[in-house]
DNA sequence: AATTCGGGGTT
DNA sequence: AACCCAGAATT
């Protein structure tokens, strides 16, 4: 059992090194609590950093909750367009056209209400009902969970869910009696600019006296985390399809499927072969993509010509794509086909795929059309 | 409990 | 190259 005054120590403490030492961010100086929310979902996984300038963008664009239920569904995407976590964006929204409908747009401070929401979770609820509404509820994160595990000195695996639900409730008991705002921005705050994962700046931290874990000088063994599997390669042919006649100068993408990695993204066509080995048989790759495309109506011939060799690295998956020159054979068989589309140069900015295809896609076109 | 969702900075 | 980030949804 961890010491009372041991707890109101580091309370104490760590909000009145807030006071001191607050970051000036630009969803703090918001109490709507619409613009809190659009801050917390975009800071799921993401770091304040990169989160700054889509924020800003963000809240420029769709300034009032209402404004964001009515947007479309594309305008949004691409004002999220390289933040990653694409259902982050159609998952806000969709909860977005639920407070308008269900709660007459008014976020609800009701926790079950909250958590209920689309792409709401405990952190989130917890983050929501108490920066903006000031309810004493815990907004359990990693960084909130790494400064736990250090000042209390606690070894439980922190990938663990049960883990998070303890946390839960050390951080709630925590919370000094009308202070729940400011002190659960001071933990992750903390988290964030001291004690940080791999060398925390000890003699800076505000409760280093008091810390079990530096007292112990394990801190940097903590916390405790199993570590994840390491992603696993796939081997992909994509086709960079020229088109001819009315769409001579053109490339033709393709609309991933609704749900899934990358969802409802565009992409070059492109097709999974099951090794490395396969990989390296170009005249495999060839055959394969004008088969599969074939499937779908499109008859294009590739060719054996490596356009160049593409990666895209996710948390669990390398892609490794090799990009076959190809031409279409047909010109007007896509009219009924909106899962395909021909798009000239002006258009490859408007459209969110991979970063790796939209280079190459430009290269090439510089290359070899214009 | 394990896996699937992105992209980028740190070490 | 591994790790982490103001995590949530799905299986």
């Amino acid at each position: 059992m961890i010491a009372n005054d041991n707890k109101r120590y580091f309370s104490t403490e760590l909000l009145s090194w807030y006071h001191k030492e607050r970051r000036d961010l630009p969803w703090r100086r918001s109490r709507d609590p619409y613009h809190i929310w659009v801050s917390e979902i975009m800071l799921q996984q993401t770091r304040v950093d990169t989160v700054i300038p889509y924020f800003n963008r963000f809240v420029d664009r769709f300034p009032s909750l209402r404004q964001l239920a009515e947007a479309p569904e594309e305008d949004v995407l691409k004002h999220w367009e390289g933040l990653g976590y694409y259902s982050r964006a159609r998952n806000l929204q969709s909860a977005v056209r639920e407070v308008v409908e269900r709660y007459d747009g008014r976020v609800p401070s009701i926790k079950s209400e909250v958590s209920g929401l689309k792409g709401v979770g405990p952190y989130t609820a917890g983050a929501i009902l108490s920066i903006a509404y000031n309810q004493p509820e815990p907004a359990v994160d990693g960084n909130v969970m790494r400064v736990l595990s250090r000042y209390f000195c606690l070894e439980d695996d922190i990938a663990r869910p049960s883990t998070r639900v303890a946390m839960e409730g050390l951080a709630q008991e925590l919370i000094p009696e009308g202070e729940a705002a400011d002190f659960n921005q001071a933990l992750m705050e903390l988290g964030a600019m001291v004690c940080t994962p791999k060398s925390p700046s000890c003699p800076e931290c505000p409760v280093m006296k008091l810390c079990k874990g530096r007292l112990e000088g394990r801190e940097r063994e903590l916390p405790v985390k199993t570590k994840a599997k390491k992603a696993r390669p796939v081997y992909r042919f994509a086709a960079l399809i020229e088109g001819t006649g009315l769409n001579a100068g053109k490339l033709l993408v393709r609309q991933r499927p609704d749900t899934g990695l990358l969802a409802r993204m565009w992409e070059l066509p492109h097709i999974e072969v099951p090794d490395a080995a396969s990989w390296d048989s170009l005249s495999s790759g060839r055959l394969s993509l004008e088969e599969a495309l074939a499937e779908d109506g499109v008859r294009i011939q590739a060719t054996e010509q490596i356009i160049g060799d593409a990666q895209h690295i996710f948390t669990h998956l390398v892609w490794n794509i090799r990009v076959l020159a190809a031409i279409a054979t047909e010109e007007a068989y896509l009219m009924d086909r909106t899962a395909y589309r021909w798009v000239g140069p002006e258009d490859f900015e408007s459209y969110v795929w991979p970063n790796v295809f939209r280079k190459l896609l430009t290269e090439y076109y510089i290359r070899n059309i214009k």
